[in-house]
DNA sequence: AGTGATGATTCCGA
DNA sequence: TCGGAATCATCACT
């Protein structure tokens, strides 16, 4: 049998591991020997007749040798090799062999089409790095959209727009961070598969590679670097998603009115103190003014009120302040720059200024809160509690009661 | 650190 | 759903 037939004196089993005994590819070497013979009138010596049989086979072992050997050897050395191979004369009979053998083990094709799916997570990877304008154009919508989505759900102050930028600049961080990073695995899977796709053309002089080998060596370089590619996309969404947290937690945390809204609310405060409850235009038109939202302008009305109402005595300086202040303005002309709704549907007129208490300092807050536009019995003049679901001021001539 | 001011939250009643 | 009341959490000043 062929297998107990050493094609040279040494035996390919005692090269470099060449191990072929057995190997489907044995059948196909066999007929390199008849190739050869067949081709023994090309005028080559030692091919032709039995004595040089020996020869022929110690030929191909050496050739199989030196092919096998070839990757030991240093660059210069094996491209001389390479081009000796290149130019031997069993070059074309051995390559028609080993493109025999590869069609009979059926190696290259059998699983060139396996199409990967794409990898869900991957997917999800990438379209949560777009929502959060990471990946994706550059143009401000990204980090504008994410922070607006961040903000959406409750007010946000100017103040915080400090923060705005702070989260911005961060994002805008990880996403430079994220491209550099990511043109680096593009640049190497690149490079890297140039090389490979330059060896195998190479070894394609001394070895069948088919296009399509080529391709599927290409698919799973690809693969490879894919797989970096979603670890840094993951580690990246980790990032943005601890930014987006702290962001949020920031965000919680309370932050004054600025010097001017204050100033706004309180005007509006003092001007309209015997019914201190704004309509919904009116909070509005005051939450555009301070840059506040309609939620906080509720909020303060309704701690200002409590607080107004438990201590009196206390706010009776300020109130004087406003009250002056609002006077002068309403003297000096329709247009003051501290009236709140100078601008507006007048819900927020001086009219009368009949809210306002320019007198002495009160005795006692009792009186003080009569005179103020409150009740004895804590209520604000003409309600008692807010009618539900309508607006308890909807309109500004109340102010003179 | 202590303290008052202040914005936000929660619970409750109407 | 709104406002009152209590409370919490943080800021700002001393």
């Amino acid at each position: 049998m062929l297998q107990q037939q050493p094609l040279t004196g040494n035996g390919p089993s005692n090269g470099r591991g060449l191990g072929m005994s057995g190997h489907p590819g044995m059948h196909a070497l066999n007929s390199v020997h008849q190739a050869s013979q067949h081709r023994s009138d090309g005028g080559d010596s030692g091919l032709e007749g039995t004595e040089n049989g020996h020869e022929t086979r110690r030929d191909i072992g050496d050739i199989l040798q030196q092919i096998m050997t070839i990757t030991d050897q240093s660059l210069d050395e094996a491209q001389a090799k390479k081009h000796a191979l290149n130019c031997h004369r069993m070059k074309p009979a051995l390559f028609s062999v080993l493109c025999e053998i590869k069609e009979k083990t059926g190696l290259s094709m059998r699983n060139a089409q396996e199409d990967e799916p794409q990898d869900p997570q991957l997917v999800r990877l990438d379209n949560m790095l777009l929502a959060e304008g990471v990946a994706g154009p550059e143009k401000g919508g990204g980090a504008a959209a994410a922070v607006s989505a961040a903000t959406s759900s409750g007010g946000m102050s100017p103040d915080s727009s400090l923060e705005h930028s702070d989260y911005k600049s961060k994002l805008s961080q990880i996403r430079s961070i994220y491209h550099t990073e990511l043109e680096k695995y593009e640049q190497a899977c690149t490079e890297f598969t140039t090389h490979v796709m330059n060896l195998l053309r190479e070894q394609s002089r001394t070895r069948p590679v088919t296009p399509r080998e080529i391709e599927r060596m290409v698919a799973i370089i690809h693969r490879k670097f894919s797989s970096i590619q979603t670890q840094l996309k993951q580690s990246t969404c980790e990032a943005v998603m601890i930014l987006r947290s702290r962001f949020l937690d920031a965000r919680r945390k309370r932050r004054n009115f600025s010097k001017q809204a204050t100033e706004v609310l309180n005007e509006y405060f003092y001007s309209h103190l015997s019914n201190p409850y704004p309509s919904e235009e009116a909070k509005e038109e005051l939450a555009k003014q301070c840059g506040i939202t309609i939620s906080q302008v509720s909020n303060w009305f309704g701690n200002k009120r409590i607080r107004y109402k438990k201590n009196i005595g206390k706010f009776q300086e300020e109130a004087n302040l406003y009250a002056m202040k609002t006077a002068l303005g309403a003297r000096q002309g329709d247009d003051s720059p501290h009236t709140p709704n100078s601008t507006g549907s007048g819900s927020f007129s001086l009219s009368g200024s009949a809210d306002l208490f320019l007198g002495v300092p009160p005795v006692n807050g009792e009186q003080s809160a009569y005179q103020m536009g409150m009740q004895a019995n804590g209520n604000w003049h003409g309600r008692s509690s807010p009618p539900p679901g309508a607006s308890p001021h909807s309109d500004h001539s109340d102010n003179s009661d």
